[in-house]
Formats: C-alpha cells, structure tokens, sequence
DNA sequence: CCTCTGCCTCAAGACGGG
DNA sequence: GCCCGTCC
DNA sequence: ACTTTGAGGCAGAG
C-alpha cells in the first residue's frame, strides 16, 4: 500500500522534510482524515481469539467499528482539531490488478470456510472466519452516520480518499491530511501527517512531512517525483527488475522524465512490467477525480456543527446499545471542545503569521511543476501478473 | 554500490483503574 | 508508566 | 489479524 520505501528514501535524502509533532501542534486546524482503512482495522483489531467480533448490539451486528471511531473522533476534537473524514469511493480501475490479487485470496478463504462448514470441521471454521472479515455497505454507512451525528463533516471521494484528500490540502480547503498512505504525497498534499493516532506512551513519533521539503531534498519537481513514485513502487503497476530506490532516484534527475528514464534502460537486463501505463498513472497522479472545491462549497459539504444530542443518543443507544452515560460524557466532552476550537489558532490572533493554510484561507499551494501533463494513454487492459508476492 | 531475497522481530484500538 | 480487563 | 499478517531492519548473494 502506498509507495514502498519512500519514507526511507525521505529521510535519507530529505531529513528536514520531516518534522516531529504533538498532537497538539495541530490544535484549531481543519484536517483531512483519510478513513478508508479505518473501519477495517477497528474489526480486525477488536476481535476474540476465536475470531468473533468483540462488540455487537442487540441484533448481533457488529459495533466495534463505531466504538473505535466514536472514540477516535472524541480524541481529535478534545485536542482542538476540526477533522472532515474522506470516505473511498470506487476503485480506480489502474487498481484492478491489486485487487483482484485481494478478492482471490479473500474467496480462497471463503471456500475453506464453506468446506469446513460442510465436514464439521470446528477448528477450521474459526480459522478461516477470521479471514473473511469484511467491511459491508451498512458499516461504513453507521460510520458516516456516526461522524455526522457528531458534528463533523463526510465527504465521499469519487475514487481514492488520500486523493481526495491531497487535492483539499493542496487547494487551502484544510491544513493537512491525516493518512497512513504514502502515495498522499504524491498526490501532492503539501502537509502530511502520519502516526497521528498513536498514543503519547508509544515510542513511534507523529511525523509532519512537507511536500515541498521532499521536493527540494530530492530536488526533483512534482512531475518527476510522481515518476520516481512509480519506479519505487506503487498500487497501480510493477516495478523495473533491478531499479531499486537509489537508481530511482538518480535516472529520474539525470534523464528527466519517465522516457528518458525508459530510453536509458537496456530492456534485454531489465524487463518493464507488463502493464506498464506509466503515462496513465502519472495522470492520476497528477489529476485525481476528486471533488472540486466549488463542489464542496456549492454542496456545503465543509461545515462543523455541534453534536445532534438527541440523534447521537438514538443512534448509539438504542440502535448500539452504547452505555448511556458514556454518551453523555461524549457529549459533554464534544460540546466542551467545540466551544474552545472554534475560537480557532491562537497564534493567528497573536501572531500575524501568513498562516500558510489557514481555516478558510482558499489560496492553492501548487507552485512549481510546470512540467508537461502526460498524456492519457487509454486502453491498457489489466493483468494481475505483477500483484504477486505484495 | 545497489537490488533482491530470506530471515528475523514486533505491533496491531482506545481507555482507564489498579 | 505498564498491565490487563472492558467497551457492546 | 494475535493458533496471523505485514512492514521494517539486517545480512549476504548476485
């Protein structure tokens, strides 16, 4: 997932790129979540040994995924900040290959569990449930319902959500994007942060990544890091036998662009992949279907609202069966927070600071690279042959 | 010098009481 | 801080 | 996905 090595190749040859934050640094910011990993990761993690779901309500629907993003959200409003959840949309078809490498494994497990079923095989119908964890239609739906009812703003990304979220931050809709994704760099967010949930106690740090810190560090432009994104590696084609990260790196300097790169190869050594719609996926890069900030404004999809008491309450207890007065604690802590975020920064009103990005401030960060737009390259079919060994 | 592979280790949600 | 039970 | 999986670090061969 994302750009294999690219945070290793950052700080090697980016080290000032990278910047260790506090949660707090972030206090009075609007910010991007990318939730499309979320909700999978709260059912995985919140499971018995067995493979059984932690948390269910009273119908035996799942709920886990609820408890931990109610629980997450409550922590970023406590620390001030004011997040709009990106939701996925429809996978790109330059994806095709990923997933159905995903979908072919997830069925190979979905027959052992039917085969299991059939023989009676107790043990291996728990192991092979535990593989069949999905997120489904009304999960994701409870989610968003959730967030809503909590004051916060949805938005769901045509395709990928890091995109959607990278283009936000580019165009000053917010000041950075929450991910775990690297490839949200190469969607050109200029502010990323990574590790943003992990508690205090833990020793991995939150880490603010400035795209425009890699670019120099690299020096490369835009254009020529999303080609060096493709070379290292990422969800959309295979890479070239034998170019590595630090050959990635000095072709695309010396030759430029992904042609030059290519001319410079002797294909007999090494191989292309196949396929390899390079033209295609710079594009994607480069101009990501997403939701034009007009879109947004015009759809009003960017507001911050206090919490709906009554619906959150119908919701989480009579829908969740939450405990009631955690509710009200959670209530109580989301109207506590909004009452101090929505003053916003305070060095905006102390300082003069040009605030780079700053609530409301519309202002589009893309400055340099002015390469050449790639042009689309329409029609490859896609095979899944390099999705092998992920 | 660099890439690739295999082998190893480690953490995975969030919270809070003891 | 860590450990470990709980959240539904 | 904790009776597993995947990512990152490291060492050694090519």
């Amino acid at each position: 997932m994302g750009i294999k090595q690219l945070m290793k190749m950052i700080g090697d040859n980016a080290p000032d790129a990278v910047k260790e934050i506090k949660i707090e640094a972030l206090f009075g910011r609007k910010v991007a979540v990318d939730a499309s990993m979320s909700i999978y990761q709260f059912l995985i993690a919140m499971q018995h040994s067995d493979g059984t779901v932690m948390l269910t309500n009273k119908e035996g629907e799942t709920t886990s995924h609820i408890q931990g993003l109610m629980n997450r959200t409550v922590r970023l409003a406590e620390c001030g900040i004011k997040p709009v959840y990106v939701f996925d949309g429809k996978a790109p078809d330059l994806k095709r290959a990923t997933l159905d490498d995903r979908k072919e494994k997830r069925e190979a497990s979905e027959a052992a569990l039917a085969a299991a079923k059939e023989a009676g095989d107790q043990e291996n119908m728990e192991k092979f449930s535990k593989r069949t964890v999905r997120v489904t239609k009304e999960m994701t739906e409870d989610a968003k319902t959730l967030i809503k009812l909590m004051g916060f703003p949805i938005i769901e990304a045509p395709t990928e959500a890091e995109a959607q979220c990278a283009v936000m931050a580019k165009n000053g809709l917010v000041h950075a994007v929450i991910s775990e994704d690297m490839d949200t760099l190469t969607f050109g967010a200029p502010v990323f942060i990574r590790n943003a949930f992990q508690p205090e106690s833990r020793k991995m740090p939150i880490n603010e990544i400035s795209l425009e810190k890699v670019l120099a560090g690299l020096d490369v432009t835009m254009p020529q890091f999303i080609d060096l994104c493709i070379l290292m590696g990422c969800d959309y084609c295979g890479t070239i036998k034998g170019v590595g990260p630090k050959t990635a790196l000095e072709k695309i300097q010396k030759h430029k662009d992904m042609a030059g790169v290519i001319r410079s190869i002797d294909q007999s050594k090494s191989a292309l992949p196949d396929p390899f719609n390079h033209e295609e996926i710079h594009a994607f890069f480069d101009k990501p279907e997403v939701l034009s900030s007009e879109q947004i404004e015009e759809q009003k999809l960017l507001e911050w609202a206090a919490p709906d008491e009554e619906g959150l309450k119908k919701f989480l207890i009579e829908k969740m069966q939450f405990n009631e007065t955690r509710i009200a604690n959670v209530i109580d802590k989301l109207k506590k927070a909004r009452g101090t975020s929505t003053q916003g920064r305070l060095d905006s009103f102390f300082k003069k600071l040009p605030t780079e990005a700053g609530a409301g401030a519309k202002r589009p960060l893309g400055k340099d690279a002015k390469g050449k737009d790639a042009k689309k390259a329409k029609g490859g079919a896609s095979v899944p042959a390099w999705k092998k060994k992920k």
